[in-house]
RNA sequence: GGGCGCGUAGCUCAGUGGCAAGAGCGCGUGACUCACAUUCACGAGGUCGUAGGUUCAAUCCCUACCGCGCCCA
């Protein structure tokens, strides 16, 4: 606990997150500053949160990806935009009724179909309520500043009649059909997946090489052909190769027989077929291949069904078969053709399996009857706007892979057989054909009058994810919020949605409002586990948020997230950082208290005051780190930004000037410098707040509070400019006391002199040097533990039983009667010295090179003399020293 | 096959066409120095993947290669 002595006053002498964090949230909220009004004097600063999935509770990449926008959001407000960050979840269709018809499986030993439809929905709401308040409740812990009396679900009344109101312009632009054709179907979930959602896995697998017999050629005559699904024999409607394939050009035309069926089918030609592939002969399966559908559609080819929904074999697949599971029918089908001697080999292959992204069981194409998006004409506009800047990726090469993505975007199939999400606004009539697609549901069949059914199915997640950013602001009614805040300005995002998020939400907002929805998008890598593996259930290596926020506080999280770290690329989650986050908070707390203890009671922060030299530099120093940092907000480097930050108040701030503050609090420093140090010590402080509260929210407000004067909240204060602080006018002598500090402090450590000792240093230097020196003197004594500082002229007699250094100009002398090991001494600064020669020879080599100094920038080339200047300096007082040692 | 990236200190990562390349952690030495041992001081440690090229100057730009990863087909 504290070991604080009387008079410290009411701080601890270490940050207990603990004790402030759900005090100062509170207090955020209770001032009503996460709220976002329409004020027309102000410009809008708008960021749409990616609305979490209602499924489970956060994970570190939600910390990450909602840290990243907090920081954005808590900068532009305090620079005094109107700034909204609009929260909210997403319904997240097949994993949501994934994760409750699981637990009602465990709990009930019910599945949904038990429950029917109605009471099913009803679970899952349950379950919504459940967990949306659960994640909002995560990010009230992280600090997050959304507008949460804005929160919206993609299920809402309103977003539910943006979707209805874009299907169906969709549908009446001609953008949206229904249809037969191949999908991905997922045997396990029971729906159609987008191609999105299935992922390719390199699996080992067999080619089987099949003889086809071809009566036309011959009694035994046949064609073999190569295949890694041999269960699909069944369904096979013909057979290619390739027109220019001389091997079986003599069989194109002819009929071969699909074996164990005995379907006569034809051998074509067909510029698709691959003559590398197997034996180059490929059989043709329309109904259950990609590419087979495709040919199978120029050619105008049989289809015929050989595997169900749920993976099972039909009818049409034989006798044998019917009713078998796709991978049993496989095994069958391989055993049959081998006692029938059609089976010519088997070879190992790997290729690539498409898995469920859900459940990841083995997706199985087929022909369905499903609801697509026509992309052509849709996806151009969101070509355009990307090429021509209007929408740019930070960092710019996300912008390279979306654009590659949308060059080979396909159509987009949106129904899903489920029973979570948003209802198809498609009615059929019993008594015709018609197919009624309307916003408001009909009640008969515009056409002849008879009754309707609605299509049992639900869309896509992604069709209400993709109108996120417009349907949350009232959208398709005419709001003011739209008015106000659209287009919005920041889309954070990690890179692995950019398909199936980023490029849908900007065709939607192109096509239904006109505009892009953001002009930025902000990419963010993934946040792996410390080996570097995605972090993931199965493996257990996940890191719940409010586990961290619990041990080290938010402000320790947020830190961790965003040190080091540089947009697009991924990043290891190391408790480390997070102990680093902590630590700084810790500094950052312990540097107040250091202020707030030694302010006079009457200190007035407005009382004007005469700076010393390291108050300038210092305030100097903060000018440009503000410049720095907003430099780097320009470019989005927010690893960057917190660097900057925690060096100038880590380095700088509190290792030189509070050390050198310190000095003049002792009781016979004037109380004019005293004044002038507490303002100044107050200035940076109150600068680093509010640079760091984006951030670390937390402990910079709580901070802030206790500094002199406070009324507001600094969520509120303004944002620091470069202007707002004395630029440091020239040399203001502060290197040259830093660098004789650490050259004392080097010598001191070279015969392990404790800091509790006071030694006496002897400084030779010019003139001017030896000015600044004596102006710093009580600093000098103070930072580097001297007790006799004697600064004299070059020129003098230096004593032989010393330790020597040089800096700069300076030459910097320890005396140690008797202490001093000669050998060792000689040695130390021969060492010095050839690391100086070879310095200076390297630099005198440049400045020797004629096109070095005539083409580099004269201010490169001034900066290569002074350095020469500098280690001739060091090398002369170097070897002086040597000759005097006798060295 | 097409596209994108990565390779910098023991580990994980920043960074820049030009000062003697940085951080966090780790490591070594010393210190309970009156804000903080969640600290302080000092230190060791890098041919910035390899080979070429452009340039007055390259870790950074270009080319090839080697190794690793991801996305799409």
């Amino acid at each position: 606990m504290s070991k604080g002595k009387a008079g410290e006053g009411a701080l601890p002498t270490h940050y207990n997150p603990e004790d402030v964090e759900e005090r100062i949230y509170r207090t955020w909220e209770e001032a009503g500053s996460f709220r976002a009004e329409m004020d027309p004097d102000a410009t809008p600063y708008t960021i749409m949160m990616p609305p979490p999935n209602v499924t489970s509770n956060l994970h570190v990449g939600h910390a990450l990806d909602n840290t990243i926008q907090d920081v954005l959001i808590r900068k532009h407000r305090m620079q005094g935009y109107e700034a909204l960050w609009q929260p909210g979840t997403d319904h997240a269709g097949i994993a949501t009724q994934h994760v409750v018809s699981a637990r009602l499986a465990e709990e009930r030993g019910l599945t949904r179909h038990d429950l029917g439809r109605e009471a099913f929905e009803r679970e899952i709401w349950k379950w919504k309520e459940v967990y949306e308040a659960s994640i909002i409740n995560q990010m009230r812990r992280l600090g997050f500043s959304a507008d949460w009396t804005r929160t919206r679900f993609t299920m809402d009344d309103g977003l539910s009649r943006a979707v209805r109101h874009v299907f169906v312009n969709l549908y009446r632009d001609g953008h949206i059909y229904r249809g037969h054709y191949m999908i991905n179907w997922c045997v396990g979930c029971s729906t159609a997946l987008s191609d999105m959602e299935v992922e390719h896995e390199e699996r080992e697998g067999g080619l089987y090489y099949v003889a086809y017999p071809v009566p036309d050629g011959g009694a035994d005559a046949s064609i073999t052909i190569a295949t890694t699904r041999p269960e699909t024999i069944l369904g096979d409607t013909a057979v290619a190769v390739h027109p220019d394939d001389e091997r079986f050009s003599h069989l194109v035309g002819m009929t071969a027989v699909v074996p164990l069926v005995d379907r006569p089918i034809p051998i074509i030609a067909d510029e698709a077929v691959d003559p590398e592939f197997g034996t180059g002969a490929v059989k043709i399966t329309p109904f259950h291949d990609p590419n087979d559908f495709e040919m199978g559609g120029r050619r105008e080819l049989e289809r015929v069904q050989v595997i169900d929904e749920a993976g099972r074999m039909t009818e049409a697949a034989g006798e044998d078969y019917h009713g078998l599971d796709r991978f049993e029918a496989r095994e069958k089908v391989v055993a049959d053709l081998g006692e029938l001697g059609q089976l010519v080999k088997v070879e190992k292959h790997t290729h690539a399996v498409g898995e469920c992204h859900r459940c990841h069981s083995v997706v199985e194409p087929l022909i369905s009857r499903q609801w697509f998006v026509s992309m052509r004409e849709l996806a151009q506009p969101a070509i355009d706007v990307v090429r021509d800047g209007r929408v740019t990726f930070v960092p710019e090469r996300f912008g390279r892979v979306y654009l590659n993505w949308m060059d080979n975007i396909r159509d987009w199939c949106i129904s899903r057989q489920l029973w979570w999400g948003h209802r198809i606004p498609a009615w059929y009539c019993r008594e015709c054909d018609e197919i009624v697609v309307a916003e408001e549901d009909p009640t008969e069949c515009t056409s002849c009058g008879g009754s309707l059914v609605q299509d049992p199915d639900v869309l896509d997640t992604w069709f209400s994810s993709a109108l996120w950013p417009f349907s949350t602001l009232g959208w398709p009614e005419d709001t003011p919020e739209m008015d106000y805040f659209f287009p919005t300005d920041v889309l954070v995002t990690g890179w692995d949605i950019i398909p199936f998020w980023v490029v849908r939400m900007i065709f939607s907002s192109l096509e239904h409002v006109g505009e892009a929805p953001f002009h930025t998008v902000l990419i963010h890598g993934l946040v792996l586990d410390p080996e570097g593996r995605k972090m993931s259930k199965s493996l257990g290596n996940g890191v719940d948020p409010l586990d961290v926020v619990d041990k080290y506080g938010a402000d320790a999280l947020r830190f961790s997230l965003l040190f080091g770290n540089s947009p697009g690329n991924e990043m290891r989650f190391f408790w480390e950082r997070v102990e680093a986050g902590r630590n700084f908070s810790n500094k950052i707390w312990n540097a107040c208290r250091f202020t707030l203890m030694n302010l006079d009671a009457n200190f007035n922060p407005n009382e004007p005051v005469d700076y010393r030299p390291e108050d300038r530099w210092i305030l100097g120093r903060l000018a440009e780190v503000v410049a720095e940092v907003e430099g780097d907000f320009g470019d989005y480097q927010l690893g960057e930004v917190l660097r900057s930050i925690y060096d100038f108040a880590w380095s700088e701030f509190c290792d030189w000037y509070i050390e050198m503050a310190k000095i003049r609090f002792a009781d016979d420093v004037p109380a004019e410098s005293r004044r002038a140090a507490h303002n100044t010590l107050v200035r940076v402080l109150d600068g680093i707040l509010r640079l760091l509260h984006p951030v670390m929210p937390f402990v910079t407000e709580e901070m802030w509070s206790a500094l002199p004067e406070r009324t507001s909240l600094l969520i509120d204060a303004s944002w620091p400019e470069a202007t707002e602080y004395p630029p440091a006018p020239g040399d203001l002598g502060i290197d040259i006391l830093r660098d004789v500090v650490r050259t004392v402090r080097n010598l001191r450590a070279e015969v392990n002199i404790p800091p509790s000792a006071r030694i006496s240093v002897i400084c030779a230097a010019p003139p001017r040097t030896r000015e600044v020196l004596q102006a710093f003197g009580e600093q000098l004594a103070g930072l580097a533990g001297i007790e006799d500082l004697d600064l004299v002229d070059e020129t003098l007699q230096r004593p032989t039983q010393a330790l020597a250094g040089v800096a700069g100009d300076v030459q910097v002398f320890m005396p140690l009667e008797g202490v001093i090991d000669l050998p060792r001494e000689i040695e130390r600064l021969e060492g010095r010295l050839e690391e100086a020669r070879s310095n200076l020879s390297r630099s005198a080599g440049k400045l020797d090179n004629e096109d070095f100094v005539n083409r580099a920038p004269a201010e490169v080339v001034q900066r290569e003399r002074e350095r020469l200047a500098d280690l001739e300096k060091e090398v002369e007082h170097l070897e002086i020293r040597l000759r005097e040692l006798g060295g």
